[in-house]
DNA sequence: TTGTACGCGTTATCAC
DNA sequence: GTGATAACGCGTACAA
């Protein structure tokens, strides 16, 4: 592998030359293409990490994400690379498969890797990630979760469990489960549970609710047990749509079809309408989520400092 | 951010002395007790890029991944990353959200950021590919396509589909259709479906082959239009489990619950089992791929040079 | 426009 | 066991 010092042996001329000609421009149009035949001819890539040392920047953005297989973390990317694309950043991923130790793991490395910022799709903040993120030398912006000393960006989650909890209450109807998700998880587990109570207590519904996994199979035993006793709910909803989707699963073999409850999720996942019948789901906007948070990111770059929470909205496409 | 100087100079030593320290050990007990707590105190970090430079190496293993919402990429860097931490490698993720362009430009980009491996996984390998690949001074492993120029690991993809042609047979279903997708992709568009007809033709059935896209949506209207007009298929197949869901929700609506056809998916993805009822679709180990994959590239890393292809069985889990 | 000299942070070599 | 020094590849004042 050739670098900068060979070209410019090989082109006759001094490496500032070389480097000049590769950035800035201000070259004769001589050596200019010279230039151009001889680095093609020995397809030169200047050495990344040379330049980054020398720079003090990397131009990489590091996203660290929960897990890969979810519609979620899938869209918010697409947004964070939209924008990372547009600034010229360089995204790379790590991924933790939901382990949190991992998670902090991935915070030092990109802190030592000295990437320029890193977005983090969190799906809880201990203490330790607090220490962690303090200590760090690099901008971070939070997705998903929120605190009050971190650059966060959130969905509205209360808003999104009002919603549905207004809409089921207009309908009259009277007997809701909800199956919601541990309460470390502030976002789903408190904010989208507090919303949906405050949404159905309007209407002086109270739900049964029981504490279930995020994960689909983990999610479908506990779905099972609990219905098996008590199947006549009008509605039933999951704290997400993996949830939802489990809650089909059981009770989409109750015997009496025309008693089958009216299911509801949160998150939009595209799976909720293949099932039959669809599962009602809130539009969460993830990709405008990724979209804030790496702007939001590229301004602590700039400016070191951090600005408020910023909150997407959600939206219910469906009617009940 | 303090430099490994700034510590030598706090701790009263030479900088050689610290990164001996960090490194070899040969310290004293004495000046190790005392970095020890320095180090601690200033929390430093030494600089990830300087070390590279130096020595010529990064640890770090680049994988380019058509994108995020899938099983079968899940499950593969899955593998991919369980043997990367086993051999103490950084894994990063490229993120290409199926688009070719992004694909030559990922590998360059790894090229340039010299990772010391780069795990590829490929839809389809164009000119453009292979010429990139050539150039590249850094090892490159396929998952899911194969080429006699290159490093690849691929699954069984001729057997899977005549696994399920055969067992079609042996149930003397009749009627069959297939919906497979475009010829450039070899694995999927050719193998598998040459698989099916060869597993097929031993009991003379000849398969009513359609083509569509991979993406759920667009195989929906396709299904939809082509199969309004035959509703006599004993049996449909999917080349993806996304057409075989494609085809579900199609069929599922047919007035004539008694006669729906049997529906068989290729790929594992667990949504086949959410639906009902459930697709029978053909297990890919892609776990065993990706750890498969990234110890080749191991190899690659160490030997130069390139090994055979590696076929990676399939499993049929289901019974007809 | 071009070339010289130096520094980015780290590690390896070789004296001491 | 420790410290001075060179080298990794690049960019940039500064001088020519």
């Amino acid at each position: 592998m050739k670098n900068i010092t060979d070209i410019a042996k090989i082109a006759g001329v001094s490496k500032s030359t070389v480097s000049r000609y590769l950035n800035n421009g201000s070259v004769s149009n001589k050596t200019k293409q010279k230039l151009d035949k001889i680095i093609e001819e020995n397809d030169y890539q200047p050495n990344q990490f040379a330049r980054s040392l020398r720079a003090q920047s990397t131009n990489m953005i590091g996203a660290i994400i929960p897990r890969m297989n979810s519609h979620a973390v899938d869209e918010t990317i697409k947004g964070v690379k939209k924008v990372c694309d547009n600034l010229n950043y360089r995204l790379l991923l790590n991924y933790t498969n939901l382990h949190s130790e991992l998670e902090i793991d991935a915070l030092e490395t990109f802190n030592r890797s000295k990437v320029d910022g890193v977005i983090f799709m969190a799906t809880e903040i201990t203490d330790k990630h607090l220490e962690v993120i303090n200590k760090m030398n690099v901008p971070v912006v939070i997705i998903g979760q929120e605190h009050p000393q971190l650059n966060c960006v959130i969905h509205d989650d209360y808003q999104a469990g009002y919603m549905v909890g207004k809409l089921i209450g207009q309908k009259s109807y009277k007997k809701v489960k909800y199956f919601g998700v541990t309460e470390t998880d502030i976002a789903v587990g408190v904010k989208r549970k507090n919303g949906l109570c405050d949404g159905l207590k309007a209407f002086e519904i109270e739900p049964v609710i029981s504490e279930t996994s995020f994960h689909y199979k983990e999610a479908l035993k506990d779905v099972s047990s609990d219905l098996e006793n008590a199947r006549d709910y009008d509605v039933i909803i999951g704290a997400t749509d993996s949830i939802a989707l489990a809650v089909h699963k059981f009770t989409f073999d109750y015997e009496d079809k025309l008693q089958q409850p009216l299911i509801v999720g949160f998150g939009g996942d595209p799976v909720t309408e293949i099932v039959t019948p669809a599962i009602n789901t809130v539009e969460y906007h993830f990709v405008e989520a990724g979209e804030i948070a790496m702007s939001k990111l590229q301004r602590s770059i700039k400016n070191q400092q951090k600005d408020d929470i910023s909150v997407v909205d959600v939206t219910c496409a469906f009617k009940l």
